[in-house]
DNA sequence: CTGTAATCCTGCGAGC
DNA sequence: TGCTCGCAGGATTACA
């Protein structure tokens, strides 16, 4: 799956190809994505510009406007929205690229690949496309940013970047849980999925069993500290491929070559030299380093 | 509150 | 070559 560096780089990649530009119309697929697109939701993006486009978590957020901002102040009000609860900051899109989920932008003449269920055609000739083998992604429209902030903020804690070391000591010393299953709760901190949650705990010398309520205040914040540090690195080399993943204009990642334990099993630590050991945590696959992760 | 397992899907590589 | 099995960047739900 993408996880926080994949979506940010697919948000960077397509933010110059799509900001600006008018969704004509939208084609959907037969087969349903985890989240069914309404057809309702067809009508209502076409014709919208798009304003923006950002990340939140693992989630891809595409913010619409029914014309240009400045372009020809009066006229018609878009009368087909007024009747969709439409609050005051326009609506949008929001997507989730699930395990295999890739968001493109190409040229319409382009051919079609196999699970493609998804397509927006831009004003230049080009399209949005959402692929996605598994369907385990979701697609949906949001009439209202109320709406789409109230989800947001019920559903993902804050952006790792954002974290405050307070917070986060204080939420991780009172739980219970393994630190794996802390990392990847997406209410505690949103963006973190299975590769950079272990890369985290070897980085911050971990366990990733550990029991929360186990850790030292420097303990946490040495984790922390490593999560922003492997999300920011991971960034910079556009995320990891290790199949299906791939960037907004089709790139692949490059921080799969810079795994120190994901992926590593049975292999030496590049630390002690140690094997890598796997096992199983909050139902996913853990790897770790037994002698420099305590 | 925990952990575990099943569920939603398709594809691929390992092992027989 | 061909088959079955297990596993995969996620999230949600049910259950012990």
């Amino acid at each position: 799956m993408p996880e926080l560096p994949e979506v940010e780089t697919v948000v960077r990649d397509l933010r110059p190809l799509l900001v600006g530009r008018t969704i004509e119309r939208v084609v959907c697929g037969k087969r349903k994505l985890r989240t069914p697109w309404k057809p309702a939701w067809s009508k209502a993006v076409a014709g919208m510009i798009v304003d923006a486009i950002r990340r939140r978590g693992k989630w891809i957020v595409v913010d619409l406007t029914p014309r240009p901002p400045s372009l020809k102040g009066k006229g018609e009000q878009s009368p087909s929205l007024l009747g969709e609860g439409l609050g005051r900051g326009g609506s949008s899109l929001l997507l989730h690229l699930g395990m295999t989920g890739q968001l493109t932008v190409v040229s319409a003449k382009s051919e079609k690949q196999d699970h493609t269920h998804l397509v927006f055609s831009l004003d230049n000739g080009h399209e949005l496309r959402f692929r996605d083998v598994r369907r385990f992604g979701s697609a949906e429209w949001f009439a209202s940013s109320d709406a789409l902030e109230a989800k947001l903020n019920n559903t993902l804690g804050p952006e790792p970047f954002d974290l405050m070391a307070e917070e986060w000591h204080t939420r991780v010393s009172r739980s219970a849980r393994c630190l794996k299953a802390i990392l990847l709760d997406q209410t505690v901190v949103a963006g973190v999925g299975n590769i950079y949650a272990d890369e985290s705990c070897y980085l911050a010398r971990l366990h990733p069993q550990r029991r929360g309520d186990s850790l030292s205040k420097e303990d946490c914040e040495r984790l922390r500290i490593a999560i922003v540090d492997v999300l920011t690195r991971a960034i910079e080399g556009r995320g990891s491929t290790i199949k299906d993943y791939i960037g907004g204009s089709g790139l692949m990642g490059t921080y799969q070559g810079e795994f120190r334990v994901y992926g590593r099993t049975g292999e030496a630590c590049l630390n002690c030299s140690r094997t890598i050991a796997m096992m199983r945590l909050a139902g996913r696959s853990s790897h770790f380093c037994s002698a420099c992760q305590r």
